[in-house]
DNA sequence: ATCACTAACTAACAAGTGTTAGTTTAAGGA
DNA sequence: TCCTTAAACTAACACTTGTTAGTTAGTGAT
């Protein structure tokens, strides 16, 4: 287990603190006091409030990109590979519950990143729609609009973040699993 | 048709700017300027920027309460009220497209609404978790976690204002019949 | 012509913003 | 003991924030 840095909980910190109010309603004086120290010191340590931010939804985002390139390499069925992603974000949220809330609402508060970040969630996006797509191309999945199914996913699984700490006796397993029933199967009888 | 006021146009402008940048990255200057005028001229017509948000979130806030209510002193079988429910967010996302996005990421900026606007949102999902609850000891529902389910379906709901806008060309209409398709009967054959 | 009203303006304020510069303190190794 | 380094500090800067006070210009009714 790798100690971690100053540096790493002033980032861990100020996540938590975004997600509880926002990158722009956080202050560096909000996050010294959360940290115990002076505004001024945090700069001992990181650069500027936007490299917190940086840092925080790049390193998420990558995490997602990566995951994403796997279950597209691997030779599953299209059923599987949607099974694969839904263990993807909810692995990915419960270990980043607040960095996850910073990647949903605070993304547009990156500047030179901006554009790489867009370019992740764009390239995302199409693979996962490209999956859905093959599925019902291969009768695999019904033929619905591929691209409500692909919104409906993505949005339950971009907030998993809000509603796993409400739901703490649910391990990783068990939560995918249940997603998968109600995403996949659906609900009716 | 009633003419828009000052006042009015003064809030949709706004929740347009809290949209792309969120409550508190948006100065009054910002909006005086998308409005053509100076800042200090807004407070002829508003209190406060606080007041804008608390206007802008209670009110779509009670629109859904109001709806809810309606849908359940129906006599509509289980999924008949999901399907209602749909609706309802579907209409009330498509015709506030920018207030919804307050509504998602900036309620926690609330102050002196805060309290009503947390317990107008408690007892819709209370409302809400009832409804699948009936369903499924009537079996008209699998046996599915209830709590799992109402969250998958009010997170793809609530994220609706980000994709509505991107897709025009879908009527509200066939978004509901859509999404009652995807949310309730699932996606596998 | 006078009045009230709407809606804009300029000027300013007090508080808060991210950040920098320079200094101090404590711990560990040579 | 001396030197280095990590990590805190105080003080200050230039700028931005929401908001107030007081004023001005145009419009329509009496």
């Amino acid at each position: 287990m790798k100690q971690e840095t100053r540096k790493e909980e002033i980032i861990r910190v100020a996540a938590k603190l975004f997600k509880e109010k926002g990158y722009s309603a956080v202050t560096m004086r909000d996050l010294a006091t959360a940290m115990g120290i002076k505004a001024a010191s945090l700069y001992n340590h990181i650069n500027s409030k936007q490299d917190i931010l940086n840092t925080i939804i790049i390193s998420i985002a990558e995490e997602f990109t990566q995951g994403m390139k796997l279950v597209q390499d691997s030779k599953l069925s299209c059923i599987d590979k949607l099974k694969q992603i839904v263990a993807l974000h909810v692995k990915i949220a419960s270990e980043n519950i607040y960095g996850m809330a910073s990647l949903n609402n605070d993304w547009m508060h990156l500047e030179t990143q901006l554009n790489y970040y867009l370019s992740l969630r764009d390239n995302y996006e199409k693979d996962f729609l490209s999956i859905i797509q093959q599925g019902i191309e291969s009768s695999e999945l019904k033929n619905v609009n591929p691209e409500i199914v692909m919104f409906s996913m993505l949005t339950t699984l971009r907030s998993l973040y809000i509603w796993i700490p409400k739901k703490e006796e649910l391990n990783a397993n068990d939560l995918a699993n249940n997603l998968n029933k109600v995403l996949i199967h659906g609900i009716n009888i």
